[in-house]
DNA sequence: AAGAAAAACAACCGCATGGAT
DNA sequence: GATCCATGCGGTTGTTTTTCT
C-alpha cells in the first residue's frame, strides 16, 4: 500500500490525530482558511499530508458540524434518501445539514443495515408462509423461483444492475435482497432472472447515473403511469414541472413514492435549491414535490398484483419449450413485460 | 474483574473527475 | 490531446469503546 502522492515528498505522520494536531489545523484554517489543501500542513506546522488534513477537517474539525447520535428523523430520511440514491453517501450527507458522508455511511454500515437485514429475515420468513401459488416457492437464499425451473429468478426492478424480488413491497430490506441476489448472481452467472413490474414502493428504480442495464438484464422498463406523472398525497397524479430522471436507454422513470405517509415533514423541510432544473440532483428534483407521498394500502396491492403477475407468467411459461436456456430468457421478459404492460393498462 | 466479541468511530486508500498547463 | 495535480468520493481497514460472557 503506497502513500498518497502528495505524501510521497516528505515523511509524514499517519493514523489518530493528537489534540495538539487539531489545535494547530483549526488555528490555521480559521485564520487563512484552507486554500490549497496540499499546502495547508507545511504551513499550519503539521507532520500530515493534505488529503489527511482535509478529512480531519471536513469530517471532524468543522465547526458547523452537528456531533451526537443520529435522530430517529434523520435515520429515517438517510433510509428514505438510500432508498432512491443508493451508496451516494455524499448527496445523502448534503441533506442532513452538520453530517458527513463518513458519518452518514458509518451510520448506515453499523446500524440501519443491519436493522433492516434483521427486519428482511423476519419479514421474508413471514411473506413466504403466505405464498399461495403452489407453483412458486422460495428457495435456499431467499429468492422466489418457479418449481418448475428452479433456476429461474422472478425479481420487479433492479438498481445498479442489481435486481430485486417481489418482497420489496415490504418495508425494508433492498440491500439485503441486492446483496444476496448478487452473491447468487455470481455463483449462478447462467441463472434467468425475469423482471416483474416494479412495484409501489420506496426502493430502488431510481438511477439518475448507474441506470440499470434492462437489456443485459433481459428485463423490460418500467412503464408505471402515464408519462411524466406523479402520485401526490391528494391521491392524484400531477404532472411535475421538472425533468424526471432517465435510465441509459433515454426511458424515463417516473417515480410514485417520495416519503412515507407520516413523513410528509421530512420531505418539506428539505433544502430547496434554486438551480436550473435540468442540474439538480435527483433528491432535489423529488423534494420539488414535498407533498408526494405512497399510500399505503399500494403495498398490498402492490404485493397481490406481483403474485398475479406470477400467476400470467406462469399461466404461460408453460407454453414455452425450454424456460431453462438462456435462448428464452429475452422471451420471458418481453413475455412478462406484455402481460404486465397489459394488467396495467399501458 | 478479565478477556473476548461486537459495535462504533476515525482514518486511509484507490480511483474518478475536472481544471490548468 | 496529453499530462499533471488537486480535490472529492466511496469502499475498506484500523483503532477505540462498549457490551457480553
Amino acid at each position: 500500500m503506497g502513500h498518497h502522492s502528495c505524501c510521497n515528498k516528505q515523511k509524514v505522520k499517519r493514523g489518530l490525530w493528537s489534540p495538539e494536531e487539531d489545535e494547530k489545523l483549526v488555528n490555521y484554517i480559521s485564520t487563512y482558511g484552507h486554500g490549497c489543501w496540499s499546502s495547508v500542513p507545511k504551513l499550519a506546522g503539521l507532520q500530515r499530508c493534505g488529503k489527511s488534513c482535509r478529512l480531519r477537517w471536513i469530517n471532524y474539525l468543522r465547526p458547523d458540524l452537528k456531533r451526537g447520535s443520529f435522530s430517529p428523523q434523520e435515520a429515517a430520511l438517510i433510509v428514505q434518501l438510500h432508498s432512491i440514491l443508493g451508496n451516494r453517501w455524499a448527496q445523502i450527507a448534503k441533506q442532513l445539514p452538520g453530517r458527513t458522508d463518513n458519518e452518514v455511511k458509518n451510520f448506515w454500515n453499523s446500524n440501519i443495515k443491519k436493522k433492516m437485514i434483521s427486519r428482511e429475515v423476519s419479514a421474508l420468513t413471514t411473506f413466504s408462509g403466505h405464498i399461495q401459488n403452489p407453483n412458486v416457492s422460495i428457495n435456499n437464499e431467499g429468492f422466489f423461483i418457479l418449481n418448475a425451473n428452479p433456476n429461474l429468478i422472478l425479481t420487479t426492478s433492479a438498481r445498479q444492475d442489481q435486481p430485486c424480488l417481489p418482497t420489496s413491497t415490504l418495508q425494508a430490506g433492498y440491500d439485503l435482497i441486492d446483496y444476496k441476489l448478487q452473491q447468487f448472481t455470481n455463483l449462478n452467472p447462467n441463472a434467468n432472472l425475469v423482471h416483474l413490474l416494479p412495484s409501489f414502493s420506496p426502493s430502488t428504480n431510481l438511477l439518475p447515473h448507474n441506470p440499470p442495464s434492462w437489456q443485459s438484464l433481459g428485463g423490460y422498463r418500467p412503464q408505471s403511469l402515464d408519462s411524466d406523472q406523479l402520485m401526490v398525497a391528494s391521491g392524484e397524479f400531477v404532472t411535475p414541472a421538472t425533468t424526471l430522471p432517465q435510465y441509459v436507454d433515454g426511458s424515463i422513470f417516473h417515480p410514485v413514492k417520495l416519503c412515507e405517509v407520516g413523513e410528509e415533514n421530512l420531505c418539506s423541510s428539505t433544502p430547496q435549491i434554486s438551480a436550473p432544473l435540468q442540474d439538480l440532483d435527483p433528491f432535489t428534483k423529488l423534494s420539488s414535490f414535498p407533498n408526494g407521498y405512497y399510500p399505503q394500502d399500494q403495498c398490498l396491492a402492490a404485493n397481490q398484483m406481483v403474485m398475479e403477475q406470477i400467476d400470467m407468467i406462469m399461466s404461460s411459461i408453460l407454453q414455452i419449450p425450454s424456460c431453462s436456456s438462456s435462448s428464452s430468457l429475452l422471451g420471458l421478459s418481453e413475455l412478462s413485460s406484455n402481460l404486465v404492460s397489459s394488467s396495467w393498462g399501458v
